[in-house]
DNA sequence: AAAATGGATTGATCTGGATCAAGACTTTTA
DNA sequence: TAAAAGTCTTGATCCAGATCAATCCATTTT
């Protein structure tokens, strides 16, 4: 269960036995069916998950209905919504399993705790933040400098697994755009070659 | 010279005296001049700057020649190219001065023994990095969710600072429209008043 | 095995915001 | 203090991508 958590972890920073015995301490199994929410807009965001199996999704609903996908989370993955997480207030966000999947979750409290007892964890959490900064600013520049063809390359060089699993219609939200514009680019490219 | 700095890092988390004189020793002060540039593209990012006093902008060239403001940074707030400046590989970013700025200088080998030294720092830096995932989050729904009128109402909520002291065609540029859409939406919401 | 649901494609049309152009006003620079 | 550069506005036109609509398959569900 704790097998892929461990090697992602361990990657970043190396856990002696003892302080892998206490990090399980504060997760807790979870699985969650295809299209089971593991988060509704308007609750607050009790855990923090790690994705050992499937792929989940975060997205928002905007004024007009239409869903924006604003993350996916496949094995090795962290997903949740850190804003509500962190204050406790009402998520904005839905997230739900576009696969069956297995999850480990933790509590704002296990997290506070964790980072305190293995001072090791909260090295990882900073590493993995400023990761995690890395890659939504390059999404963020994407979005603000690249058109929507651009945008489509740079998924395909950047996350190369997503496009395997997930259908395009969301990989369209993902991307901000149509699944009609995404379907003429990809085509426009397959006759380019 | 330090003073904004402490006030800052002890908002988050506390040190003591000690801590403080072991944290000045990686800084190194720095002045701007308007104009004047902190990083081009193509070099590595060698500092994470801290900004005293001025205003600063990251932003990138696209293929068309046209700049997209990554971010400002005034005084309080931090700056820099994270991508680069850990990897030090070479930035895709410029950093300049809006107005005169004095800053407080740290380079990677500083950053890390700083963590390793003061631990409440590695604290510091991994709540800074959350609160930048959720203004980064926050930003990337807006980009990709909103128009853009209701880019700018947002904008003009969460940071009216920042409408009081930069021209509009770079905060045009920072909500990723153009200056001349900005001026009408302005235009327009005077008028609905 | 029939019906329902979800995903992808293609065509026709529409539109928010970009682009191009010009003028007014303000701040720098020489 | 004159000229140049930067900032903001307004008007006319254009276009990338959205929207609306229909069809085709592939999976689920019953």
């Amino acid at each position: 269960m704790f097998d892929l958590f461990f090697t992602h972890i361990n990657q970043k920073v190396n856990l002696s036995e003892a302080e892998q015995q206490e990090v399980k301490t504060f997760f807790a199994p979870k699985k969650l069916r295809k299209r089971q929410y593991l988060l509704q807009e308007g609750e607050p965001c009790k855990y923090l998950v790690f994705v050992e199996k499937g792929v989940l999704r975060s997205y928002n609903v905007d004024s007009k209905g239409v869903e924006h996908i604003i993350h996916f989370a496949m094995e090795g993955w962290w997903m949740g919504d850190i804003y509500s997480f962190l204050s406790g207030d009402p998520s904005g966000y839905n997230i739900d399993a576009i696969e069956d999947a297995e999850l480990l979750m933790i509590t704002l409290d296990g997290f506070e705790q964790m980072m305190v007892k293995v001072p090791r964890m909260e090295r990882y959490f900073r590493i993995l933040f400023q990761n995690n900064i890395i890659s939504k600013e390059r999404r963020l520049i994407s979005s603000i400098s690249y058109t929507a063809e651009e945008k489509y390359l740079r998924l395909v060089e950047s996350s190369p697994e997503l496009l395997q699993r997930i259908p395009l219609n969301l990989v369209a939200s993902y991307l901000g755009i149509t699944p009609e514009t995404l379907s003429r680019i990809r085509k426009k490219l397959t006759q380019k070659k």
